[in-house]
RNA sequence: GCCUGGGUAGUUCAGUGGUAGAACGCUUCCAUGGUAAGGAAGAAGUCGAGGGUCCAAUUCCCUCCCCAGGCUCCA
């Protein structure tokens, strides 16, 4: 289940108030069957709900069909769900046993506000339970509708690993079975979508036990992928005037100690042990930044040069989170479409514009049409924790602030999520189903510049340029196309897809004319495969249907006769007997011009 | 990192205190096909790794490794 954060305004929604009410149902549920099992808390999500369960025992996914009989029982029980204002003092003493209700009382009362309670069954009744609350339901316990369990997670209270981990229920809830039933259809094939079911059939990327979690190897589809994706990547910067530079994968310590990331970052580094140089820690580098500027550094640069674009395809390792990886979406080796740019601070709002219209270039290409910007500034209770002087963040800001709102495009604000040297502009896009991505982060930064000393010669003097630092539209390879992988289901545009075109003899004596055809295409530089098993047609054509392969040529004695091919397009689409030529053009079409269509 | 579940053939999975099965895939042979699975035979497994209990462990216990889903605030 994703991550899912409960919006103020689904409160509105007739689904709040029902899967509020489940979950104080659930609640009763599980502290009826499980003895000694505290509520702690519940709240509705944006597809559901779920219960927070202080719990000693273990409570899983086989424990679900008795808890979800036990709250049809209290269904069937039909009880009043009924809100009121109750006492600091009486509240105190119903949850005096339970420290984190406790705890949330405690805040209430130091907001000043009102602890409201919610009461569910008669004084007398058999589920008589009274609980904190600030409401929204449905009258009575009948009405909670179609609900199901779907996890069960271990959570910490209020989110720190400093504190106790609690047993959390996932669970759904809707007005109607249909509705249910939809929504675990669409969970399924969320699943299927997913880029490590999609790699079975396409065999982009393999992962090993003996190279280690996080470290992915690329196979020959997937780096087909990958390089036209960072050729077209290369392509466009230097359309757009970006020199290409390369930097070594392995420095001293000293570089991220100027940087200011070992104090950071540090953990998540790799260390790499150098016999006879004890004296210096080197590590794998965890970015390119440091390498950038001083290759600013490397010689005297005048305002003539600025903006001076440099961009390089830069592997990098991050020691991530043993839980947080997740297949070629993140690993811990990974390679950036990065590129720094120092330019003056006049220019800064203008080369700010420009990244964004790139942004939308590669964006549009592709057909993502469904993402939005978030600027992360600083969070005002962690103010500590950036490096550099007030007046330059709020500067850096308003370059920011003022590039975003001339570009038109959509943005919201997250005041926390600021780098430790600047704000950060990041592109979140939404995949064909609707998962949220973060694709590309986008910095300005007046700090390294400090740091690292950078200069220029401006026509009075020497000035500090600004840096646009690490903008990465295309993200790290290995992100975009996992992305892409769920985004197109598979089914890459003709450019991207790593079989184009693939030849399907009917019988043997048709192998000699397929492979004659391939070579025309071959010729033209389009990717084509004769499938030349020993199979029936019938099972070529499904094997290259879940290949997702645009075109299928089907060559048979018709065919060999006219000297023609017939046409199926992976949409299932039959166009019927065509000219190679014909063909050819079609295909080398859509593929040079990166285009969606097929035909 | 922490919680829960899992790891058996290339893949998806079944199964058992007496060292293993299916389907798909793969190889070979037969079949010469007309738009999503033709047939047969065969190869393929240190049952994640190490330790323990036992006459005997893939199965039970412990440790580790790997995989999956969760884990800010949000009553």
């Amino acid at each position: 289940m994703k991550k899912q954060k409960v919006v103020d305004k689904i409160k509105d929604d007739p689904l709040f108030s029902l899967r509020h009410s489940a979950e104080h149902v659930m609640q009763l549920a599980v502290e009826s069957l499980f003895p000694g099992a505290k509520k702690v808390m519940g709240p509705p999500i944006e597809d559901g709900f779920y219960g927070d369960f202080d719990y000693d025992g273990k409570i899983t996914e086989e424990d679900f069909p008795k808890i979800e009989q036990k709250m049809r029982d209290i269904v069937k029980e039909n009880l009043p769900i009924k809100m009121r204002v109750a006492t600091f003092e009486e509240i105190k003493e119903t949850f005096k046993d339970n420290p984190f209700k406790l705890e949330m009382i405690n805040d209430l009362e130091k907001d000043g506000e009102k602890p409201t309670v919610c009461e569910i069954g008669a004084k007398d009744g058999k589920f008589y339970d009274i609980d904190l609350c600030a409401g929204n339901h449905v009258g009575r316990t009948g009405n909670i509708g179609f609900f199901k369990l779907l996890s069960v997670a271990g959570a910490y209270w209020r989110g720190s690993e400093k504190n106790k981990m609690l047993t959390r229920i996932y669970a759904t809830a809707f007005e109607t079975q249909e509705e249910l039933d939809e929504y675990l259809a669409k969970m399924e094939e969320q699943k299927k979508r997913d880029h490590r079911n999609i790699n079975k059939d396409l065999e982009v990327f393999t992962l090993f036990e003996e190279v280690g979690p996080g470290l992915p190897l690329w196979l020959p589809n997937g780096m087909i992928i990958r390089e036209e994706l960072e050729n077209w990547g290369k392509e466009t910067e230097e359309k757009w005037g970006y020199q290409r530079v390369s930097t070594p994968f392995v420095t001293k310590k000293k570089l991220f100690e100027l940087s200011g990331h070992v104090s950071y970052f540090g953990e998540e580094m790799f260390k790499v042990e150098v016999p006879g140089e004890e004296e210096d820690e080197y590590f794998i580098k965890p970015m390119n930044c440091p390498f950038h500027h001083l290759i600013f550094k490397s010689k005297t640069r005048t305002y003539k040069d600025l903006p001076l674009k440099l961009a390089e395809y830069g592997t990098v390792a991050r020691y991530e989170n043993r839980g947080s990886i997740n297949g070629i979406l993140r690993p811990r080796v990974f390679c950036q479409n990065d590129a720094h740019i120092y330019c003056s601070e006049e220019q800064a709002v203008d080369v700010f514009l420009e990244i964004v219209d790139l942004h939308r270039y590669y964006y549009s290409t592709l057909g993502l049409t469904d993402y939005h910007v978030e600027l992360n500034l600083r969070d005002p209770e962690k103010m500590n924790k950036y490096h550099g002087e007030e007046e330059m963040w709020q500067k850096a800001e308003k370059i920011t602030r003022e590039a975003l709102d001339k570009s038109g495009i959509e943005y919201t604000v997250v005041n926390e999520g600021a780098a430790h040297y600047g704000p950060k502009m990041d592109f979140k896009i939404k995949s064909a189903i609707g998962t949220e991505y973060g694709i590309s982060t986008n910095q300005i930064d007046l700090y390294m510049p400090e740091k690292f000393g950078l200069k220029y010669v401006d026509k009075d003097g020497k000035e500090k340029p600004v840096i646009v630092q690490h903008r990465a539209p295309l993200g790290s390879s290995e992100r975009f196309i996992g992305f892409l992988m769920e985004h197109f289901a598979g089914a890459f545009p003709v450019w991207l897809s790593p079989v184009q075109v693939q030849i399907i003899p009917i019988g043997e004596k048709h192998l000699k004319y397929a492979r004659e055809v391939s070579q025309k295409f071959k010729d033209k530089k389009i990717r084509t495969f004769v499938d030349d098993r020993s199979e029936t047609m019938q099972a070529k054509i499904r094997d290259s249907q879940i290949k997702k392969i645009p075109y299928m040529l089907i060559v048979g004695d018709k065919e060999v006769e006219n000297n023609k091919v017939s046409v199926r397009l992976r949409t299932e689409e039959n166009l019927g007997a065509r000219t190679i030529d014909e063909v050819i053009s079609k295909v080398e079409e859509m593929y040079l011009t990166k285009s969606l269509n097929l035909w």
